[in-house]
DNA sequence: CCATGGATTGTCT
DNA sequence: GACAATCCATGGA
């Protein structure tokens, strides 16, 4: 596994920065969630932007008890409900007081890949994975929380803190293309989503 | 390939 | 009471 020679106060300096500048600087980084069934871990692929000036955002209308954490401080995770039946899961970013993030849609596996593939498939890893299942396992904002287990008791987090159960690592820088977000009837013209070009 | 509809419940109006 | 920062299966071109 590589680690990079790059301090994590890069991470810093991500997260604080505006929604719209923080979101293509977390592609290509890692999201860990250790839990006691094991580590799984993903190269972060495809992100949104979402600040408090903007209607697609849940903090468009302020502070609620849902949302507080977006309000807080940059770097911890606002995990929320979606659609009756999927987790989501953002890093707050900017100045506190600001109720903005960066929702993470889509990752890697990177670690963890059987137990990943369990969580969302509740079938054993098989022995020839299908190239396209593997893709399936995580290229949406539901399937990363359910691979990854992210739930309500990951609310809060400090993803910056290397002993926090989930969090970030710092890999290196990415490249990517900008699109504008989908899933949303607000704001669609904004164009704050962004995916991983996978380089080789 | 693209479009559509059902599932299911917390949150806010 | 409406709707949602989604996913999946299905059906048609």
């Amino acid at each position: 596994m590589m680690t990079s020679g790059i301090p994590k106060t890069d991470l810093h300096e991500i997260v604080n920065l505006p929604a719209p500048q923080a979101a293509p600087l977390l592609l290509g980084q890692r999201l860990v969630h250790e839990t006691a069934e094991g580590r799984v871990s993903g190269i972060i692929t495809e992100v949104e932007a979402y600040q408090q000036d903007d209607p697609a955002s849940h903090t468009f209308r302020g502070q609620t008890t849902r949302n507080r954490v977006m309000f807080g401080r940059a770097g911890h995770a606002y995990v929320y409900f979606s659609y009756g039946m999927h987790w989501c899961v953002n890093i707050v970013t900017d100045q506190e007081g600001l109720g903005s993030g960066v929702l993470v849609r889509a990752v890697r596996i990177d670690e963890g890949l059987s137990l990943a593939w369990y969580r969302r498939y509740k079938e054993i890893y098989p022995e020839q994975p299908s190239a396209a299942r593997v893709r399936m396992l995580s290229n949406g904002p539901g399937k990363v929380t359910q691979a990854l287990d992210i739930n309500a008791s990951s609310y809060g987090i400090d993803v910056l803190d290397e002993l926090s159960s989930l969090k970030l690592e710092y890999v290196g820088p990415a490249n990517s293309r900008q699109t504008p977000r989908i899933g949303i009837s607000k704001g669609i013209d904004t164009p704050w989503r962004w995916l991983l070009i996978e380089g080789d």
